[in-house]
DNA sequence: GGCTTACGAAAGTGTCAACTTACAGTCTTT
DNA sequence: AAAGACTGTAAGTTGACACTTTCGTAAGCC
């Protein structure tokens, strides 16, 4: 899921409707109207963030009012503390290409 | 180069990476063969996270060593916060969009 | 000089993703 | 029930990208 979220924030257009929704609710008309793109491809990028965790939805009527997901914004924010803490990872990094380089046979030097 | 930096970090083998030349220094070879993939595309990832500054490079003989670059992921870190924090860049985006909204006409409602 | 090592560059391939146009669904209104 | 408004979905196109194989190049060694 932080994967999915990593590639949905890497995508400028998408951390520019996230922040269009970042504390306010708007339909997906609404937030279409603030680019140049067709309706449709909003609502792709709506999906993609729906996916990732990022945004909920909300139905009332014929509209669907989006906004941002604290709880998907934080796991994701989590996740990229840890990554740039990096020391625990680097164990399990390192057990892991041990297993990779003896079925395989690297030519590394020390 | 931030917009680089976040695409090339959305790429899971680029953060692996990351991760084993966090604070060692690598050549390529030695990084690639901790992946099973062969070592032109290391290679390759490897030109994409320098271009985004989250890598330098020492030439030593024929070799080339690898090194994280504390600078360009703390840059990276810091434009993550300033998103996560928010509020600055919504007066930035209101202003831009009112600006594609005028020179388009979109249904809006208040 | 000739050979090997270590690496990047070039060219080609398959896949994914961002976009478009066209269509279908759902809710409100009359 | 029919019409209209607000949407998501389907299908197709184009460009990017992660990868492979092949080749070129710079440094060390006999």
């Amino acid at each position: 899921m932080v994967d999915l979220a990593l590639r949905a924030i890497a995508e400028p257009r998408r951390r520019e409707i996230l922040r269009l929704i970042w504390d306010a609710e708007l339909t997906s008309g609404a937030i279409a109207s603030h680019f140049e793109v067709t309706r449709p491809a909003i609502s792709q990028h709506l999906r993609v963030l729906a996916d990732a965790g990022l945004v909920s939805v909300r139905r009332q009527g014929t509209r669907r009012l989006y906004r941002a997901r604290p709880e998907g914004l934080a796991e994701l924010r989590e996740f990229l503390e840890g990554f740039w803490e990096g020391r625990l990872w680097l164990l399990k990094q390192a057990a892991e290409a041990e297993e990779r380089r003896a079925s395989q046979g690297g030519t590394e030097r020390t």
